[in-house]
DNA sequence: CTGAAAGCGCTTACAG
DNA sequence: CTGAAAGCGCTTACAG
């Protein structure tokens, strides 16, 4: 007959006190071992962990989080996740995370500074240990929180050189700049520029693609077709018949894949020859640019690697470690493929050059 | 000269007890009026309101969970991110918790078991008030981690009738089998299935092949083409190329639009006509599908509905409410788009039929 | 290097 | 319908 003790609250897991009593220290100290905090006793700590393995304890998060007033929750805010761009940050930030023991949160901003800042509020009440934002275009409310909240907080995609600043990105524009350098190298000169979203890289890209039009002499602003909506491949496909029809550019380059893309599916359709009527790029290399015919050209992007090394330098803020470099920039790098290729060389059979790629740093 | 405190460990954030005394009630009728709970007078819950948005009261996430044993989060476990399916199936779930006041918190298992079931127990460590997983097939001891811990839980993709189990999905075998027949109804008779990943959605269309096909009396086992690695466009070019050599099939239905689409791109390159010479199918209905030359016949999957209504479905169960249906299962619908046009069809100029699309409920 | 006390900010369980 | 007390499981701040 087991005694009616008085009703108690617990969880039913097994806690700190039951793992200090069976190591015989305190609480306190187990704690400390765990967390590998200050200098415990090496045969103390190893007392403490063989307690918690056999007990199979877990800490809570809850009481940690009340306790320290800091979470284990990485808060992370990107425009979309239908783009495979920012899965793949969001995949290598969040396993590096993981690993770390930290949890990522996503908040999906849609390109809406209301909707970033009503997100990032959310997610503060849940006092993250830290912040990844994306790119530093921004509502004065939202950066405001951002710096009052004293949460540590990496920005990818993007660099900046502004002091307290930490970012891992890449150079948008240097990017844009070299793809344009390779479209005029093939002989082009009326070179279009493709953009829907026009979020700020894109607009980087814009620049790149400015300077080296401007360098060559041959800069036509009405060759810029800038739009608000939201990029697609179906979007892609109806600009590129606005612009054969009304500009017929040599060569094209759209600030996307998604773009580029819907402008190859939709060549053979309008019977225009690419590259042998108009040479087409894109920008992000995502997947499927390598199958379409002709395959495109486009800027492979560094995002594993953004969000690996995003993850590392907020790891080290987070534990008040001294961060190496506060801006980090990524080579990026140039994936030439057929859809650019020069008049001869689109004569070739079709399957020559399409793995053909040239690396350029950023 | 402000006196000098004991040293305090406070926060800086609003308490409960701060709005208790502005509302001049205790702590407890504020947390009551604030939840909602029970009965509180009307009035008190008005005061209680007022004081909490004079303050900018925020609950404490934490010490909510540390004191009830459950927490806002929404554990979501999918397989990949990289797939549209799941994004869409996400974002709808992620929108509709966070309405109600629910963080989701996402694990990628690669489609793998153990990866599953380590995620599983590092979340479940976090106390999640609901747990969302990805149909029915995984380990023994993550069926038994999700039963023990007592957290609702909502299946999604699949349907099951067992009981207890809650669910929402739409039947992939009657897709599979009604795209089977379409493609039969355009005059195929050796029809071949392509397959990658083998998950059990994808096993469960093969089902629906097989049915339709014994129903047709022409079912050929040799005709089923089945990897195991992982989905992709490259993948779909590749299975493509070797199924026509091999086989020479008259239709083959690709288990999802990334295979569908790499056979749709790799077409042209081995100079065989679609559908001219073969008809091609796709499922789910990605981006692209309907840009591509020829447009892709596919099924449309309702991932957004599925997101949401598992969401409504976990709400209820995470607050002890009645569920009405255990088990939803929502109508698909059969996109007809150009790949599989009949011959005469096809002889029609290309834009012809392609929005074409006939519904068939699931 | 180790620990007893107090506290984080809330909710549960019990009374009234 | 309302509240005083106790407790959730941990860590901080202070001593020793």
């Amino acid at each position: 007959m087991t005694p009616e003790l008085p009703r108690r609250r617990r969880s039913g897991r097994v806690t700190l006190a039951e793992v200090a009593r069976a190591a015989g220290v305190s609480p306190i100290t187990v704690s400390r071992a765990l967390r590998g905090e200050r200098a415990v006793a090496p045969e103390l700590v190893a007392r403490a962990r063989a307690a918690a393995d056999a007990l199979g304890y877990v800490p809570d998060p809850a009481a940690r989080a009340l306790a320290s007033h800091r979470s284990t929750h990485v808060a992370v805010l990107i425009p979309l996740l239908s783009n495979t761009l920012f899965v793949d940050l969001l995949e290598a930030l969040q396993r590096t995370l993981r690993t770390h023991g930290y949890q990522t949160l996503i908040g999906i901003t849609h390109y809406d500074p209301r909707e970033e800042e009503q997100l990032l509020r959310e997610q503060m009440a849940h006092r993250p240990a830290g912040l990844v934002v994306t790119g530093f275009e921004r509502s004065e409310e939202t950066r405001a929180l951002i710096q009052a909240s004293g949460v540590p907080c990496v920005h990818v995609m993007e660099t900046s050189r502004a002091p307290g600043v930490h970012c891992v990105g890449f150079s948008q524009q240097d990017a844009g700049y070299a793809l344009t350098q390779h479209l005029l190298a093939g002989g082009a000169r009326r070179i279009a520029f493709a953009a829907a979203q026009l979020d700020a890289r894109v607009m980087q890209r814009a620049e790149g693609y400015r300077r080296a039009l401007r360098e060559a002499g041959c800069y036509e602003p009405a060759l810029e077709m800038l739009r608000p909506e939201p990029s697609s491949i179906a979007l892609g496909g109806h600009m590129f018949a606005r612009l054969m029809s009304e500009s017929a550019p040599e060569a094209i380059f759209f600030c996307n894949d998604d773009l580029a893309q819907g402008a190859l599916m939709a060549a053979p359709r309008l019977g225009i020859p690419v590259p042998g009527q108009v040479a087409v790029a894109g920008f992000n290399d995502l997947p499927g640019s390598d199958q379409l015919m002709p395959s495109l050209t486009s800027v492979r992007t560094p995002r594993e690697t953004i969000g690996e090394e995003a993850a590392l330098m907020l790891l080290r803020l987070m534990r008040g470690e001294p961060v190496p470099r506060p801006c980090v920039e990524l080579p990026w790098s140039l994936v030439v493929r057929e859809s650019t290729a020069a008049p001869h060389e689109a004569e070739r059979p079709a399957k020559a050059g399409r793995q053909g790629s040239s690396k350029a740093e950023g």
